[in-house]
RNA sequence: GGCCCCAUCGUCUAACGGUUAGGACACCAGGUUUUCAUCCUGGAAAUCGGAGUUCGAUUCUCCGUGGGGUCACCA
């Protein structure tokens, strides 16, 4: 258990809203802070003007509280570093010491050097140089605006580097990337824009130093650029933060995920009435084991103590919205009635008029609910509203005249007993009483009930209904049902 | 297409080279029960294919096949 701290974080671009995939890392980032004793920063890492999505920001931030993922400390935004010259600084550093250089390729000059480029690609050949490599354009020459943009510069002859991307387990996961078989690899690569800002490859690298990290969990896309950010940590003559990749969650199909099996946004979850911790014990449990076979996690702080890196797995994984609502369930049913009704009402599920008596219908309901917003149903039916009984449903295939000496009989018999014993197990006792001087099964009697109780077919058992609906209501309703065979 | 990575029931997964290949969701059957749900019991259901190493391969090696990722002035 006792690992050392790490120092995590979790950096979304806000160019979409959270969804299933950003929020898994975001919890076994978070989660893995939490085991370590560690810390979990958040990052906005907004470079990109173009895509910025206006309420990103805001969702993606809602979305980690509803989760209860709290972040340590402030929130780095980089279009604030950028305005600081922060990376522009790094990129001087990088021009000076030989491993970065300005470019001012024209667009006709770019186009023909990536058609070459493409050429030597396919034949496996080195790279053909940006002509500005040789141009030696001092760094104060660059500005913003004007076509420039800033480029790594890797050595003549870079090396095949072995990456891992995720060590702590007895066999670490490692990448081999070859200039001699992915010359692509090495093409020297954009650090700066010609807007000014970074491109992620160099803002993350700076950032992640800057922070301290000294663990990247993020999606596994990223694998392939691994050298290049082994590279730059080399130039800044940095230590690299270790790599922990995860591989991605899939849809139910065999692609990406869609809309209907999870790539929705987070907060759509929350508006379904699923609970943030059974969507935390879900997600983690996508692509990742405990030691054991529990997969139960009630809270996160269960989680964050089964979490190990080592329980993570090497191929995607799929989103099961059944299983996803099974565990929802299971998740309600842990919790008390009382907090139920008070999340339900919350989220707008419920509105509670009478605790004492919500509380004996949740009592009730909860065993057949798999989210809070299977409960608005339960809140607008028989137990708050008269059952619309039909003379049809009521009597069946029987005899009204029979129906409505049953009706007659169950009314003397429960109206004998006292309010004060209105319990559910007096009332079913009274029933069975019932039963057995008017020599009938419960097959024929109980279906009446139901229907003059309830007018559904499927229901909790009669005397637990009665139970819960109280003498006076009981009553008044056996008596209504009674008025449609009279 | 090149490069990198991966491969166990329908799905999520377990199994220091030796297990009747285990569990969970979903599914089916039975039990409890007036119905539904819960609960209990049982069932069906998998090692992608082919070589090799080994006394023995889900596990190690190679080839094939399939899947994923990546090849940007996006992250």
């Amino acid at each position: 258990m006792a690992s050392t701290k790490e120092i995590v974080r979790f950096a979304p671009s806000p160019t979409g809203y959270l969804h299933v995939g950003g929020a898994r890392t975001a919890l076994f980032n978070w989660l893995w802070a939490k085991h370590t004793g560690g810390e979990f920063h958040l990052r906005i890492e907004d470079t990109d003007q173009a895509r910025l999505v206006k309420d990103a920001e805001e969702q993606i931030k809602e979305s980690l509280e509803w989760l209860g993922l709290k972040w340590d400390g402030p929130i780095v935004h980089q279009s604030k570093r950028v305005k600081d010259d922060v990376y522009l600084e790094y990129a001087k550093q990088l021009i000076k010491s030989g491993w970065a250089y300005v470019a001012d390729e024209s667009e006709e000059e770019l186009k023909e050097v990536k058609n070459r480029q493409k050429e030597a690609i396919k034949a496996k050949q080195p790279l053909p140089p940006y002509p500005s490599r040789e141009k030696n354009i001092p760094f104060e020459k660059f500005k913003s605006g004007k076509g420039m943009v800033i480029r790594f510069m890797w050595p003549d002859e870079p090396k095949a580097m072995d990456i891992e991307y995720f060590n702590l387990s007895k066999d670490p996961w490692t990448t081999h990337i070859d200039p001699k078989t992915s010359p692509s690899s090495f093409e020297d690569f954009v650090l700066i824009k010609s807007d000014g800002f970074p491109t992620y490859n160099f803002s993350h690298v700076i950032d992640d130093h800057e922070l301290g990290v000294t663990r990247i969990i993020r999606g596994d896309e990223f694998t392939s650029s691994l050298n290049k950010y082994v590279a730059l940590h080399e130039a800044f003559g940095w230590k690299h933060p270790n790599y922990n990749h995860v591989p991605p969650i899939l849809g139910k199909g065999d692609t990406k995920l869609s809309k209907r099996d999870g790539a929705k946004d987070l907060l759509e979850y929350q508006k379904e009435g699923y609970l943030p911790e059974a969507i935390a014990n879900f997600i983690s449990l996508i692509g990742w084991r405990p030691k054991g076979e529990q997969e139960l996690f009630f809270s996160l702080d269960e989680l964050a103590q089964a979490f190990s890196l080592e329980g993570i797995q090497k191929s995607p994984g799929k989103f099961d919205p059944e299983k996803l609502d099974w565990m929802n369930g299971e998740h309600l049913k842990q919790k008390g009635i009382g907090e139920v009704i008070a999340l339900a009402e919350a989220g707008s599920f419920w509105k509670s008029t009478d605790e004492a008596y919500d509380t004996k219908v949740l009592g009730l309901a909860l065993e057949r609910v798999k989210t809070l917003a299977d409960l608005k149903a339960v809140r607008g039916g028989f137990f708050y509203k008269k059952p619309n009984v039909t003379k049809e449903k009521l009597v069946g295939g029987e005899n009204p005249e029979t129906i409505g000496v049953w009706l007659e009989k169950t009314q003397r018999q429960l109206e004998a007993l006292p309010e004060k014993d209105w319990t559910t197990d007096q009332v079913k006792d009274e029933l069975t009483d019932v039963l057995e001087e008017e020599g009938l099964v419960p097959k024929q009697l109980y279906p009446v009930l139901r229907e003059a109780l309830t007018a559904e077919p499927q229901t909790p058992a009669i005397w637990e209904i009665m139970g819960v609906l109280g003498k006076k209501e009981t009553l008044e309703r056996l008596e209504s049902a009674a008025s449609l065979v009279a």
